[in-house]
DNA sequence: CATTCAAATCGTAATATAACGATTTGAAGC
DNA sequence: GCTTCAAATCGTTATATTACGATTTGAATG
């Protein structure tokens, strides 16, 4: 999957078909149960979380965590940082900001 | 897919199962481009949108249209309505505020 | 430099999704 | 009641996703 390069609200005037792909990869990046636990338990940690203290509280095998981990990541939701021979992931610090961003509402209603 | 009875935010404590898969199933609506387009599409129209009127803009067959359609209302985000032999469709008034509220940040930070 | 061990990747199977044409359904109108 | 025509549903195919165990990669350590 190509990384995400750039995404526009829903409501956007004239959204054309990479405009709406990219919105959509956004979306579908957070379109699986797992990968909404995990970003919830990253939001929840104070710091970086280990890999390896992922797949208990998921209840999945480490290959399947790292596929989801590494799907996050190319959306642009999840920073990767290498510790030795473990992985450590963080939210990035601006993606509620980016998911956010796609329910503006038109003239600039906010919440 | 059942209806999605209600859903918490990406950074709400202790999210459970249930949560996580109603989080996910909001997103998943969302994550495919054509249904981004309609959604688009029904925000920029002023009123109900027949589905006849979604078909050309979007380029897909009748019977597909008609497939995202009955996705976006499972999901409790697009309203039906029949009209004699046609339907029209419209945003759910509260479906922005829904998609919002997935992405509260944690302390009642807000946008 | 061989061993260890966590993470990533590979290969595969089961399931879900997306698209279409064909068919069925149902309201409107003759 | 028959016809019409839009929408919904069905059946099918192609593709994507999700999950796992097995294998490979690569940093740390003996």
């Amino acid at each position: 999957m190509l990384p995400i390069a750039c995404c526009a609200p829903l409501a956007a005037p004239d959204l054309d078909e990479d405009e709406a792909a990219a919105t959509a990869a956004l979306f579908a990046a957070l379109g699986n149960s797992a990968r909404v636990k995990i970003v919830n338990l990253l939001a929840a940690g104070a710091g970086p979380v280990c890999l390896c203290n992922l797949t208990v509280p998921l209840g999945l095998a480490q290959a399947t965590v790292s596929q989801h981990l590494k799907r996050l990541v190319e959306a642009g939701l999840v920073l990767r940082e290498e510790r030795g021979k473990w992985s450590y992931f963080s939210l990035d610090p601006e993606a509620f900001e980016r998911v956010a961003a796609l329910t503006l509402l038109p003239k600039g209603v906010c919440c």
